[in-house]
DNA sequence: CAATACCAAGCAAGCGCTTGGTTTGTAAAC
DNA sequence: GTTTACAAACCAAGCGCTTGCTTGGTATTG
């Protein structure tokens, strides 16, 4: 699907290349929205809106007004407020299993395929497309169940992607506990760090904090 | 201030008669609501609507009737709507900071001690009091930043017990990662177990995820 | 006989969304 | 190269409903 040809010896120049080159790709299949588009720009908007605010806090005045538009004319766009939260987590789901897809084939051992995981998920957390993930994360009951189950197919596609390499870890004994509850502890503990880390304050780069991840599973 | 007198021969034991011994202290202290009163049942019921809705999407009227009263009602005891997620989340963390507390004074050695703080979290998160656990988690925003403030006070004073066992636990060797961040995404990886365990199925006990999630840090 | 707890009714504001009509972009037809 | 055609994008206005909360009065309790 994604290729990514070459490992450079700068893992961080790898990331920023592909993650570029596949969020091109996603948006030439028409699988993301172009953020410069107006449909994009909306929803990166939406984005910032719901996760600073949350959903339900968010109207369709406020949505309007971050892109300069009136309020009823967003429902020219999408049929309904939700449809547009939907359409924040489809897109953000997608352009994280291509990333994350990117990571395992730019590692070697399952040891540097978990980091670079890790890696990947803290930068969808923390990085541009941050907004997205939280509101992926915190306002998931906002979803109506039919919306759920959709997002849910997609997700499943990357959960599998960690549960292999966790599986790997154990059968080579690296790993102790269970990679199911492991890969549930990582959500939690990588989701959260959006409530906390400040990338800019106190030093401690995305690398910093996947290696204190690494190091805190004495990996 | 709560003493835990002995340590039994089952921990579970002294589990459960302390966490009854300190929410009783707690009700004759007036810390927290009794259950059993009217405040008590209506912190109780929004504590279970506001999780399984949201705050947002949980109505005054909701409250009411799940208390059976009117919806007027409700501001004779509580003057805003707001005031009614602020008490529940005050409430828990009063009895959370009391039940951190036995579990260290039950604990000898840093990694017990540790064992006991995941433990009596997890407690907290999954056990009765697992729905206002849950609020405090995922409904922060929902709170004014002044009650916000008010709240992040009580807070403190737990995380504190968190860190003390986490820096002796670093002193003695047996952790690499520091401490802080430890904590954090310790934080994050028990409160999402809310969102994925459930007890009954699957045979994995609240001593049995303690267990995993020691084994994850390899201790 | 007070104080506490509650009810019945409803208000003002804000909500998601609809409607009917106007502007703008684009591309073929002349 | 202007005209025509038409859909996409947007505006102005507001409808119907729900929301948190208030009010004035009535039981209930110690």
């Amino acid at each position: 699907m994604f290729q990514v040809e070459l490992k450079a010896s700068y893992a961080n120049r790898v990331a920023v290349v592909s993650q570029n080159q596949i969020l091109e790709s996603l948006i030439a299949e028409n699988l993301v929205s172009d953020p410069k588009g107006a449909r994009g720009r909306l929803l990166t908007e939406a984005a910032r809106l719901f996760r600073e605010k949350g959903y339900e806090r968010t109207t369709v005045r406020d949505l309007a007004a971050a892109v300069g538009i009136q309020s009823g004319s967003l429902f020219h766009h999408f049929r309904t407020k939700e449809e547009i939260l939907k359409a924040v987590m489809v897109e953000t789901i997608r352009l994280n299993t291509a990333l994350m897809q990117a990571a395992l084939e730019a590692a070697d051992t399952s040891r540097q395929k978990l980091r670079g995981l890790i890696r990947a998920e803290l930068e969808s957390i923390n990085g541009q497309t941050g907004e997205a993930m939280a509101v992926l994360v915190f306002e998931w009951r906002s979803l109506s169940a039919p919306s759920q189950g959709e997002v849910l197919e997609l997700r499943d596609i990357y959960e599998k992607l960690w549960l292999d390499v966790l599986e790997s870890l154990k059968r080579e004994g690296a790993l102790e506990a269970d990679p199911f509850v492991v890969r549930r502890m990582l959500t939690g503990a990588l989701s959260w760090t959006v409530t906390w880390y400040k990338p800019e304050r106190g030093g401690l780069t995305l690398d910093g904090l996947t290696d204190q991840v690494m190091a805190m599973m004495a990996l």
